[in-house]
DNA sequence: ATGCATGAGTT
DNA sequence: ACTCATGCATA
């Protein structure tokens, strides 16, 4: 309920690739629209139904909308939807770098994994001038693609109807480019054997004493081309499986190489008194959007019959939820991200399992 | 660990 | 207007 939200005056957007954390942050755009948190009436209606019957009562709920809409309007709170959009941002430029919380317990780990053992204490992974990091993963993913095959718009090998196979990894042209490219297909690409990664870096990763945060940014520090820090949700995901096929490839190598230095670092102990802290200090922060249950239902509902709305269906439903239209349109762009999880969080009770078999 | 969001690159 | 990789904020 009640989302807080702040307008911001500043001004400066930034349009750099999103690589460093706490180093700059972006613009935010916020939703500003204030979350009823009662039930509203349609919700409570299907509330005890089972998902079949939902999800036809909200398809064909959908397909009359834009006929009859809300007459359910609380003048209570009544989302006065100003439509203006709130932007935060956070100055960046010349803030003190990273240095988030925890960084006092790692210290020594972060510092260990500095293989330059110099680098002014890692601080300044900050310009990064040059090639933005992702600029780099995405060359690499996208030229990917394309020796893979071409895929359609959907994603990655669209063929294989049945699941998936990246069959097209063994013609003989992209085999080569990606052996030139230094993977190694049936094992860079492999599923189990992305499973089996994933499971030896994060025990080795524990055993190293070091959090998924410390590894998004000691990447930095590795200093491979075009690889810049990740942030903790990205190493999670990465560990969890619940990143796209491709994302996943394009990571192991880079949390390989990270490893293997960890570790290696790790035999000859070191080190380091340093550590200048100082969170940046007042900030506004992006305040997140909370989709309530009901609506979220209902979401969920429509989605199950119609994947991809057109926009006109979209603004029907935010009108209908009272949701903002944006809001509704990005929650059908992550409901479909998620689809495309090696893992399917769909499932909100799969935490580091051993999954037997791929649901993808 | 995960929800909502941004932005670059595509289609 | 979408896909994808990724991140901040938060449960």
């Amino acid at each position: 309920m009640t989302m807080s939200m702040y307008s911001s005056t500043d001004k400066m957007k930034m349009s750099a690739p999103s690589c460093f954390p706490g180093r700059y942050s972006p613009s935010y755009r916020s939703s500003d629209q204030m979350r009823r948190c009662m039930p509203n009436p349609s919700g409570d209606i299907f509330a005890g139904i089972n998902d079949g019957i939902l999800s036809r009562a909200e398809a064909l709920s959908a397909m009359d909308i834009g006929k009859h809409q809300a007459s359910h309007v609380h003048p209570s709170q009544m989302t006065s939807q100003m439509k203006h959009d709130v932007m935060y941002h956070h100055h960046s430029m010349g803030a003190p770098p990273q240095r988030p919380l925890q960084m006092h317990p790692t210290m020594d780990q972060l510092d260990m994994l500095d293989p330059t053992g110099s680098m002014t204490t890692l601080a300044p992974i900050s310009e990064t001038p040059l090639t933005p990091t992702h600029q780099h993963l995405h060359g690499s993913y996208h030229s990917m693609n394309h020796m893979m095959g071409h895929h359609h718009p959907s994603g990655l090998s669209g063929h294989s109807a049945g699941h998936h196979g990246h069959s097209a990894v063994h013609h003989p042209v992209i085999t080569a480019a990606v052996a030139a490219a230094g993977l190694h297909p049936d094992t860079d690409t492999d599923p189990r054997e992305l499973e089996a990664f994933a499971e030896r870096f994060k025990q080795r990763r524990i055993k190293l004493g070091v959090t998924q945060a410390d590894v998004g940014k000691a990447l930095a520090n590795l200093k491979l081309p075009g690889v810049g820090a990740l942030s903790q949700s990205t190493i999670c995901r990465f560990e969890s499986l619940t990143l796209s096929h491709n994302n996943m490839i394009a990571l192991k190598p880079i949390l390989q190489a990270w490893l293997e230095e960890a570790e290696a670092q790790a035999k000859n102990k070191r080190r380091d008194p340093d550590a200048p802290s100082v969170l940046p200090a007042g900030e506004k922060k992006r305040k997140r959007t909370s989709i309530a249950a009901p609506e979220k239902r209902s979401l969920e509902a429509y989605f199950a019959v119609q994947p991809r709305p057109s926009g006109e269906k979209i603004a029907a439903i935010a009108e209908k939820l009272d949701l903002k239209k944006n809001v509704v349109r990005v929650w059908f762009c992550n409901q479909r991200q998620k689809q495309k999880r090696i893992v399917s969080s769909v499932t909100p009770s799969m935490t580091g399992h051993g999954s037997a078999g791929f649901g993808y």
